[in-house]
DNA sequence: TAATTTTCTTATCATACATCAAGATGATAT
DNA sequence: ATATCATCTTGATGTATGATAAGAAAATTA
């Protein structure tokens, strides 16, 4: 049963019965995919959205240095993919990496076409997730502006509670804009102070 | 003619007649407001757009400390507003401030759907906007992890050519993410090189 | 025009974080 | 199990940027 999170995931956020769910994914592409493997790759042309069954994805920019930056995790039950190489059929800049052993299933713009014509709360749905999206990266913004190495990373514990135990260390630094070295410094200032995890 | 820059803008991104232009914004409410004029405070709900058809915005936001972050300036034919607070009707966490002596045409969920009533690329093209916005913001995470603050300067040269002879150089540190006097001393540092503007 | 306020520059000093390097720990493969 | 490789920690040192302060320049107001 690949697809009972996805089910799960969907029922919840929509009225979506089971019939019209197995209908609208009898030919879905859903793939258990190695720790490593890439699912996008930079100068692509980001054709799906990537739903996390199960595992745990990165997605990543290279500077001129090929140095790495993480610009989102998502484990399971997340959403993610490049909104705007899809939109606008345009090279991406960005990876797609799976950090664990995954479960994906992959969304296409005919999929969600063929939802809405089924249930109309989905195209709805989709414009939800869309401004979460735009209001999660905004308030990225603002940290990355305001807050000290410190504070992005209570941030993020809080955002994703378990991955400091899933991901490298050196990921969550480069996703927080900071070094490893530094991080790890972080942490002991604030396991002193008894901060948990 | 307050509106002739607004139509100008809208014709050039939808096949909208004149005569329709002009049944759309019988009503619309447009203000010439003057500088410092505030447009959206912090926890109201952002319950329009704001289109900039002479003058200068900016959106930004206060920490704990007071201290304000520029998220986004909004100079002639850029829309500015809070997506997320509109979307969500929720309290919005920015303000959005007038730079200059400025003409504002609001723009409001109702005159959207009016106008994609009338003419169905409109909504297409407000979506164009939302994905733009999205590749926006996204680039700018990406340099604010990457860059120094010598490359976001000229990022931001780049992106707004005359804003530096427009906004005040504290709100355009502050966009940078950097002090005035870090910003003072990057273009000094420019000069020698022989960097213009 | 003068007076006042805001903005910009420059200098000195402080600090958060980066870099480099080495050793310790933990994971993966043979 | 052993060897190999990746990751994490810690220390020493460097650097970019922050904080503070004071004067110069520019803009705004009277």
């Amino acid at each position: 049963m690949p697809l009972e999170n996805f089910k799960r995931y969907i029922q919840h956020h929509t009225q979506l019965s089971d019939t019209h769910f197995n209908e609208l994914t009898r030919n879905i592409r859903v793939e258990v995919v190695k720790k490593h493997t890439r699912l996008l790759n930079q100068g692509e042309v980001c054709r799906f959205s990537f739903f996390v069954s199960k595992g745990l994805l990165r997605l990543y920019t290279l500077d001129q240095q090929g140095k790495e930056f993480v610009i989102q995790f998502a484990p399971e039950d997340w959403i993610v993919g490049d909104r705007s190489s899809a939109y606008f059929n345009q090279a991406s800049d960005y990876f797609i990496d799976c950090i664990e052993d995954s479960e994906i299933v992959f969304i296409d713009k005919q999929l969600i076409d063929k939802a809405s014509d089924i249930d109309k709360n989905f195209r709805t749905y989709f414009d939800t997730l869309l401004h979460n999206h735009i209001r999660h990266i905004q308030k990225r913004i603002s940290f990355l502006l305001c807050a000290t190495a410190e504070q992005r990373y209570m941030e993020f514990v809080n955002l994703y509670p378990d991955l400091m135990l899933r991901a490298p260390q050196w990921m969550i630094a480069s996703y927080l804009g900071i070094t490893p070295e530094s991080l790890s410094r972080v942490r002991k200032e604030l396991a002193k102070k008894h901060f948990k995890l």
